[in-house]
DNA sequence: TTTGGAATATTTACAGTGTTAACTAAATTT
DNA sequence: AAATTTAGTTAACACTGTAAATATTCCAAA
């Protein structure tokens, strides 16, 4: 069986050039430059082989999207030996913050292209990357509140709340629409922490900032 | 000088027809779909015809995206009468909400696709519009603060931090990022009222929610 | 070793895209 | 009436995603 192991080697192999090719595309033109043609060039394949690995373009934009969430919990592996949950949910914070400004093509795909998510609904599966990630935010913000470091309240709510200012200041920026509003362009990534501390202290029910002793112990 | 007059008026009225156009394939078929040809095919002029009175395809997408604030600031006509800064803040933020809900492609022009920045940065122009709109945010977060309702800090950081929420939570459904997360479709909106209101309580400073009486007076 | 069939890859083609250049016809000015 | 500006069109270029038909390569069985 050694040589059906080796075909399928090498298709993934193919597979995985192909990706290669498109993030690279993505990342040095933006999402309008990737072209099937141009990937093709790159893997000095013609163009309709790609059709042979990858149903459609928007399955390609999947994989990547993919890809976007294990190097972001990859980066996530620094929160392992934070005992602290609030100063986790800190570095957790600056790790998303972190990850979109310096991926935001990555960024892009995993939570704001719609391509991935139509693609999703296309096959009638569940957001499992998504539904993963929210959940270690959750279970970050219940062990907040059972220590008594936040105040309690529905986790639920409490954790899209803090995804969506993460969400909102990263795709802002990247977006350009606080370069026109911040001063200068090296001030924007200031900012953006200086948001998140406000975050993270508004929340920190000790009012001492982050490190600060659990109120209820 | 009647003549010259009634040029310029049927020069804007094409101009409007060609914007109402685009905004209808816009809203219809989505961004990906409006093109310069069937633009053309509505408004019964050749595809070429529209570049007399635009320059090019992204222009016409800025232009949309200057009467999406228009719209936006029209529905912001009932903060006019709410005396108190935290319910209008408040309403303000529910006002962002429901606008980007209810007007996801004009929400888009103006947040998050690319191409009115590029135009911008392309005619060396600073972003009125959303300045316009922060600032009228952060004074009403100062006028909060002054008045005691919420506490004292950074009212530009403030500000980011509370566009950057509502903007997580808008863009986050539009994106489709919240269909597969919360439990039910009819839920996603309800769930970004939480979310919202949320963030105004934690904001209030006498902890007693919206339209609580001021601590510090 | 040759043959047959599957897997892999390419060529060709279709229907679309934004945009430019060249051209025509109508309106206005001289 | 002639010249000139304005408004609009046609044709063309260089792209796009993708389907169908065709060609090539590979491997197993005869």
């Amino acid at each position: 069986m050694g040589i059906a192991e080796r075909k399928e080697k090498q298709k993934t192999e193919i597979r995985k050039r192909i990706l290669d090719a498109s993030m690279k595309l993505f990342v040095e033109e933006g999402f309008n430059n990737v072209s099937i043609r141009r990937i093709a060039d790159i893997i000095e394949y013609s163009p309709t082989t790609i059709y042979l690995y990858f149903k459609d373009k928007d399955e390609i934009f999947f994989n990547l999207h993919e890809i976007g969430f294990q190097k972001m919990q990859e980066m996530n592996k620094n929160l392992d030996d934070i005992k602290n949950p609030l100063l986790r949910l800190h570095k957790m914070g600056e790790n998303y913050v972190h990850f979109g400004m310096e991926n935001p093509e990555y960024y892009d795909l995993m939570f704001i292209q719609p391509e991935p998510m139509q693609k999703l609904t296309e096959m009638g599966c569940e957001w499992e990357n998504g539904d993963a990630a929210l959940t270690r935010l959750r279970n970050t913000v219940v062990e907040c509140m059972e220590k008594g470091y936040i105040a309690n309240t529905d986790p639920i709510v409490l954790s899209l709340s803090i995804w969506s200012t993460v969400h909102g200041l990263v795709s802002l920026a990247t977006r350009q629409r606080l370069d026109k509003l911040v001063s200068e362009k090296d001030n924007v990534l200031p900012m953006i922490m200086h948001s998140l501390n406000w975050l993270i202290n508004i929340l920190d029910i000790s009012g001492k900032g982050t490190g600060g002793q659990p109120s209820g112990e």
